[in-house]
DNA sequence: TATATATGACTACAGATGTAGTCTTGTGTC
DNA sequence: GACACAAGACTACATCTGTAGTCATATATA
């Protein structure tokens, strides 16, 4: 065992990917007007970096229409949230889920709907592992 | 809001920080010792230079004893926990815990012990907030 | 037509991170 | 005392990431 030594999406880049998800096959002007309207200060020349790179990364493609590239992402967006909430799960709490679960319902918000919804779905899991 | 661009203990320093926490105040040889025992196969100078950054990093502290160092963490472990999961969540959920929990709940297995003590977590945190 | 602006390709630099090497010093063993 | 090894300080290099700049081209506007 040792560290996946795969290629990450860093933190900047992952608010990129956002934006690919949101937008829809946006062009980069869109992502640099969506980021920055965001709160994002970035400079637009350091947003195109951070989608070249993602490109060459192979996270996302692109495609020219009307003279301008459109951008999108190559994985399905939840393929990329569970491979990222694995990782951190094996580096924070050594791949202990319930750790982790316990940890977040100690210490942040959640409405009594939260709550319920969880409950359900914890309900729900329960049940599926009876049959 | 921007990217928080305080640096970061890495994936591989996380390592060494659980090694740290663990073991209580450790020399260099026996963090080098439980790491290579853990399955990474990092050379000494690698994890030497590792735990050099860190206290660099203002994260652990160092005390000679009888000719050794023996290290300590700064902060609690609980407090890195919280931060790392702040951020986290932030990254892939925009800060969403209750996302972030049905996530989890839906994609990793619970065993129903685990999910009663969650569902157990859950009443008494609808309880306090009744309060 | 001239000008302004956006876009994409290519480049650059600083700092962070992973992976070490070299050197000096101290300790333990023979 | 000689030798081996561990430890710590200091150094180095490659790659990744954040933050751009430069240049050429295309498009829109006056």
């Amino acid at each position: 065992m040792s560290l996946d030594k795969k290629i990450q999406i860093s933190d900047a880049e992952w608010e990129v990917m956002k934006v690919v998800w949101e937008l829809k096959r946006p062009t980069s002007g869109e992502i640099i007007s969506c980021l920055n309207s965001n709160g994002f200060d970035w400079s637009p020349k350091t947003i195109r970096t951070m989608i070249t790179r993602l490109v060459k990364k192979n996270e996302i493609k692109c495609k020219e229409e009307d003279g301008l590239l459109r951008y999108s992402s190559i994985k399905e967006k939840d393929r990329l949230i569970k491979d990222a909430g694995k990782r951190f799960l094996k580096k924070i709490f050594d791949g202990g889920t319930s750790n982790l679960l316990l940890h977040f319902v100690n210490n942040t918000d959640l409405s009594n709907a939260e709550i319920e919804e969880l409950q359900k779905s914890l309900d729900q899991k329960r049940d599926e592992q009876k049959k």
